[in-house]
RNA sequence: GGAGAGGUGGCCGAGUGGUCGAUGGCGACAGUCUUGAAAACUGUUAACCCCUUACGGGGUUCGAGGGUUCGAAUCCCUCCCUCUCCGCCA
């Protein structure tokens, strides 16, 4: 949820930023709703004032007769008081799922565009490789030294679903250790979250409501024992939770409804964890090897700060160059782009992709995403911190803080561009030397003989 | 899975139908005293929302949601969560 009263004040900003965020929201209908919604209020406040007040004096009427007939009166208001709150609870609703909808506006650096093919780059960093044989994509490579099976994760999962084996499981573990070391050293704390979020967490990252169809919902009824019928399970509304797409979803809430002090500012945290994606609506996009896929491990950064544009700006920038030296150290070539409007989240104000380099793709995919929120989250979520620039004297201010996250590593999209750079002609894969210790010190992946 | 106990303000903990947003304690903040500190004493200490330019007024919140009632922290129903013991288990 956003400052209404910025909404209010400001309709105009907050339509374009519907217009340039794809988002179909008439901020107009909204307000007038909104207006609608507090005239009701107002009016059952004052007649919930009068039921108080005459509550209140209740003992201490004496007389029967005038006893008998207040309470006459005051049955003639709960019933009216009830049909309106009736009234209301319905205005709430509506009023609520159009509020959710409201995104933040986008910074004036964002370029705007309708989707990714109008991002802008705005830098690149390494060398496109060249081979001097022909080279394989991962599926191939993987496959030839048994590292990589995709048939088989969709024997046991179904589509986009894959083992990886030996070498390739080891490869990935070791990526993801050397990043989380990488990020312990610059004084990250490192998490291993919970990967069922319940609506709270899911809606107060800002996910849902929107997203709920790409992600696993859990809490099933377990009656329909296998092998007993297809009849379908189904989800038990109160006990539901969602397999988190991300950590972020569960770190981001860590301190949900927490306020803190100034001084504890920023916070630097890491998430590990497995990431669930239905991918719903992707069907037949990205269906090769390993880029588009279910499940998936990740390294997320997550910072909450003070309420600072310049403050969060400089976080940004860490965050995204911590990304950027993990690419390094792989000796990874990409491109760091500014993501447009119509490619940044709801609650978004600014985004960065990186693209790493994939040579089967001939091109740069996103292995990375940088985002910063200001408030947006935090008010879903009520994080909050005293702010110290209050005058001496009395309580001081609360301020909701600014949130932020950034892709360290996600893999095994990340072995894509891994196996692709450091492959030799012979078929066997390079392991980049940041790699090797978490390795046991081994240096290639050879096929088996 | 079986049995039991419990969820009240920043924390602890009273409160079982009515002037209860809630006694008391702790903590925090401010002041008095003190060279300073401690102690002692005094005072202030919730969040969210609505009306109002403001002053101020009002509403909601005692795990959540429903119900009974003129009136609910208190009575009834459903759910969620926490804790203890037993069982099972990585």
């Amino acid at each position: 949820m956003l400052d209404l009263d910025l909404v209010r004040k400001n309709p105009e900003l907050f339509q374009t930023a519907c217009k340039n965020k794809n988002i179909k929201l008439d901020v107009a209908a909204f307000l007038k709703l909104d207006e609608e919604r507090r005239a009701l209020m107002f009016e059952n406040q004052t007649m919930q004032a009068e039921r108080n007040a005459v509550s209140k004096k209740m003992p201490t009427i004496k007389d029967k007769a005038e006893k008998e007939k207040v309470i006459t009166d005051m049955k003639a208001l709960a019933e009216k008081l009830k049909t309106e709150e009736m009234k209301l609870a319905a205005l709430d609703k509506e009023w609520m799922a159009m509020q959710l909808q409201l995104p933040s506006v986008p910074l004036a650096s964002v370029p705007v565009g309708k989707d990714d093919t109008e991002n802008v780059e705005l830098r690149t960093h390494g060398t496109i490789p060249t081979f001097a044989f022909e080279p394989k994509d991962h599926v191939e490579l993987g496959t030839a030294l048994d590292i990589i099976d995709i048939p088989r994760g969709v024997k046991i999962a179904g589509s986009r679903s894959y083992f990886l084996k030996g070498d390739g499981a080891r490869l990935e573990l070791a990526v993801l250790l050397f990043t989380v070391d990488s990020l312990v050293k610059k004084g990250f704390t490192l998490f291993t979250p919970p990967l069922m979020a319940n609506y709270a967490a899911m809606m107060g990252t800002s996910y849902f409501p929107g997203g709920e169809e790409s992600a696993y919902a859990v809490g099933v009824d377990r009656e329909p024992e296998v092998g007993l019928g297809e009849k379908e399970a189904k989800q038990i509304e109160s006990d539901k939770h969602y397999l988190v797409g991300t950590s972020e979803v569960a770190v981001a809430s860590y301190h949900s409804g927490e306020t803190f002090k100034a001084s504890e500012l920023p916070k630097r945290y890491a998430g590990l964890s497995n990431c669930f994606r239905r991918e719903a609506g992707t069907y037949g996009k990205d269906m090769h090897g390993l880029y588009r896929i279910h499940q998936f491990q990740k390294v997320e950064q997550v910072i909450l700060c003070e309420n600072d544009p310049e403050v969060s700006a400089k976080l940004h920038a860490e965050i995204l160059q911590n990304a950027e030296d993990v690419l390094q150290a792989l000796g990874l070539p990409y491109r760091v782009v500014a993501v447009c409007t119509g490619d940044m989240g709801r609650g978004q104000v600014y985004k960065n992709d990186i693209e790493t380099w994939m040579p089967s793709r001939k091109g740069y995919g996103e292995t990375h995403s940088c985002s910063t929120f200001y408030e947006f989250q935090a008010r879903r979520l009520g994080i909050k911190y005293e702010d110290p620039s209050t005058g001496s004297g009395q309580a001081p201010t609360k301020k909701f803080v600014h949130t932020l996250n950034n892709t360290c590593i996600a893999s095994p999209r990340i072995l894509i561009p891994i196996l692709e750079i450091h492959q030799n002609q012979d078929g066997s894969v390079t392991i980049p030397e940041v790699l090797r210790p978490y390795m046991g010190g081994q240096s290639v992946i050879s096929p088996r003989a």
